[in-house]
DNA sequence: CGCCTTTCGTTGTTTTTGCAACATCTTTTA
DNA sequence: TAAAAGATGTTGCAAAAACAACGAAAGGCG
């Protein structure tokens, strides 16, 4: 288990805790671990009463399988990384998407409602993890909320540009660089790559903007 | 502040709580009222260190200028709704959107950076209250991550049926009901509404679902 | 250095969408 | 109940996107 601490420290949701306050933590939690091979399921959609999962070594897909089967892959998380987060802290709510390792994985499962009851209330490492999780969840709503605005625009060239100028004001400059290749940031857009291609050269036409590679000029 | 207190009771983020409780809140959250005419601004792009706010009475639209000025609509708030409530459990981020009142309206500031200190940890009211909060986030996130997967499909007929295929397992029947009128599904799904319509009707031609008003029925 | 792979842009064709205008049917209300 | 307003479906057309296929440039590697 030492190892897993070791992971642990490093992730979101324990960061800003020692080993031993992780140790408390996971007992009160009711922490416990589960290894899986590759392409086993951990959770199917349909079920009830979901813990928050934590991937600690290998990787898993959270899919969507629609009316006639067809599977639809939402993410990918890796180790550290957290998934059915959501449903954890939500009642009565089943869960609509199942989750499947791509790799053998380790998971670490958590019952993070037991740090709304009584009888871990009031220790400090509870705070920090509660803080953590409000931490998470906000800065996932922003994302979705950002990709929110840029998915609602009807054409690609409305989708690039609300993506661009976005990037560009949360750098606060007119010349700033992108995360992605173009695939990438197709893919992002949920666009064609080559058309999208091709409306980015519409655009560095009419003078709208400049590029080269993954850095972005706005003329006007 | 009685009316106000009445108000609150009502609201997803005061649910669970006794009008006592919810005093001792607001004076631990460093509670502020504000009045504001139609039109004015609550919040500018760029601002830091933002405090949640709820709205009393009125209403507010959260809105987003981008790069030459244009501006878009991202929600409207009605009295009990939150607005920044993710910037205000996240430090070093700069508000993206700006929040300006469309009619005469009182809003509630709140600190909950407060309720991750020392000070007031450990009662009761408190958990309640982070209980909350961590429900509003994560229904959110839920929300936005179902929308996600629609917009993200490329044509309005696979948009369709991502969402009504989704909402047909979430609601456990092949024979569902949504709670949109065809406009209001069109801007949904971000799409055109007459396009939409003849999707529609040929998906119903195909024999792939039937439809009246806002019944739908999958055949196959 | 040459080969292979990846990335990016370009073009042509087919499909889909947006838009506008209108007909039909339903609901509201005066 | 008649008129008005709203919701839904239908059509034609122009614009845009998806798709496929290809060539050029850049980068990695033996």
């Amino acid at each position: 288990m030492q190892k897993n601490l070791e992971i642990l420290q490093k992730t979101k949701l324990f960061k800003g805790l020692e080993s031993a306050a992780i140790e408390t933590l996971l007992t009160n939690l009711g922490a416990s671990k589960k290894v899986y091979q590759r392409g086993e399921f951990i959770y199917h959609a349909g079920e009830q009463t979901i813990n928050m999962g934590m991937v600690l070594t290998g990787a898993v897909h959270v899919i969507k399988e629609d009316f006639w089967g067809n599977r639809d892959i939402l993410t990918e998380v890796v180790a550290g990384g957290l998934f059915a987060e959501n449903y954890s802290f939500l009642d009565n709510v089943l869960l609509e998407v199942s989750v499947l390792t791509i790799e053998p994985t380790e998971v670490l499962f958590l019952d993070v409602r037991r740090l709304m009851s009584d009888g871990v209330i009031g220790r400090n490492s509870n705070l920090v993890l509660i803080k953590n999780l409000l931490t998470i969840l906000a800065q996932k709503n922003l994302m979705l909320t950002r990709k929110m605005e840029y998915l609602s625009q009807r054409t690609t060239k409305d989708k690039l540009l609300s993506y661009l100028s976005a990037e560009s004001q949360r750098q606060n400059t007119s010349a700033f660089t992108i995360p992605f290749n173009r695939q990438q940031l197709a893919d992002y857009l949920a666009v064609d790559r080559s058309a999208m291609s091709a409306t980015l050269c519409k655009l560095r036409d009419a003078g709208i903007l400049e590029f080269n590679k993954n850095k972005f000029i706005f003329k006007k």
